[in-house]
DNA sequence: GACCTATATATAGACTGTCGATATAAAGAC
DNA sequence: GTCTTTATATCGACAGTCTATATATAGGTC
C-alpha cells in the first residue's frame, strides 16, 4: 500500500499492527509481554485490551509478518512471536509510509499560527 | 478527552473530524468545498468520500463545534458551515491532544536505528 | 430543447475491527 | 485451599467508514 492509498480505517488498524511489530524489533516476545512493552514504551498512552491484541497477533501471523511458537518455560505455556524476514521488510516499509502520513497530518493539524511550535 | 484516554477507534474518528475543523480555520465553507480543500492541502493524501463526509459534518454540528446555514448563492443550494466559538476552543484543544499522540507515535514507529531521520 | 457532466447534499446496507465481558488454566502468595 | 497474577482465547455489541444509489440544479454542447 502506497501512502496515496490512505484511508482512516486502514490507518487505525495499521497503527496497532505497527505498535506490535515495532516492539518486536528488540527480540521475540509473547503476547502479554508485547502489551506491557507497548504500554511502557509509550508512557501509558498506547495500550492493548486482550480482546484487541490477540486478533492482531493472529492476523499478523497469518499475513506472514510474525511467527509464533509455543514454549513452556516456567511450566506456563507462552506463544512467543518473532519477526519473520518478510516481517522485517514489511515493518521497514510501513515505518516510512506511516511516517509520511504522520508528517502531513501534523502540518494540517497545526494551524498556520502555531507553525513555530 | 485527555491524551491518556487514547483508543485507536476514537483516534481515527478524531483525525477525520480534525481535518474538517482545521480547514474551517480559514473561513466558512460548504461540504463539497471542504472535501476539495482537505484533498488539496494534503496533496491528495487525505480525501473524503461523500458517504463519510456528510455524517461527519452532521456529527460536528450536533456536537456544537460547527454551525451550518443554507445559502442559495448561484441558485445552487449550499449548506455553509462555520466554526462556533466553542468549536474554535475545541479545535485548539484537539490540536494539542493529537499533536502529542502523533509525536509519541513517531518515536515508537521510528526504530532506534532510524532515530536520525 | 434534450442530453451529459459537474456541483452539491443525503441516506442505506455491507463490512470490518475494536471494546468489554467472559472462559480457561496454571503459578505463586498467604 | 483460596485469591491474585500471568497468559491465551473467543464472542457479541457497537461504531464508523466505504460503496453505491438517490435527488436536484447549473452550464455546456449539438
Amino acid at each position: 500500500m502506497s501512502p496515496e492509498d490512505f484511508d482512516v480505517q486502514g490507518f487505525a488498524r495499521g497503527i496497532n499492527e505497527l505498535l506490535v511489530l515495532a516492539t518486536l524489533r528488540d527480540g521475540p516476545k509473547h503476547g502479554y509481554q508485547i502489551a506491557i512493552d507497548v504500554e511502557e514504551e509509550s508512557n501509558g498512552l498506547f495500550r492493548f485490551r486482550h480482546g484487541t491484541l490477540y486478533p492482531i497477533l493472529h492476523r499478523l501471523e497469518s499475513d506472514g509478518w510474525i511467527e509464533g511458537s509455543w514454549s513452556k518455560a516456567d511450566g506456563r505455556r507462552k506463544k512467543v512471536y518473532a519477526l519473520t524476514p518478510a516481517g522485517v521488510r514489511h515493518l521497514s516499509g510501513e515505518t516510512h509510509r506511516v511516517d509520511t502520513i504522520l508528517r502531513r497530518l501534523m502540518t494540517i493539524v497545526r494551524g498556520p499560527e502555531e507553525a513555530g511550535t
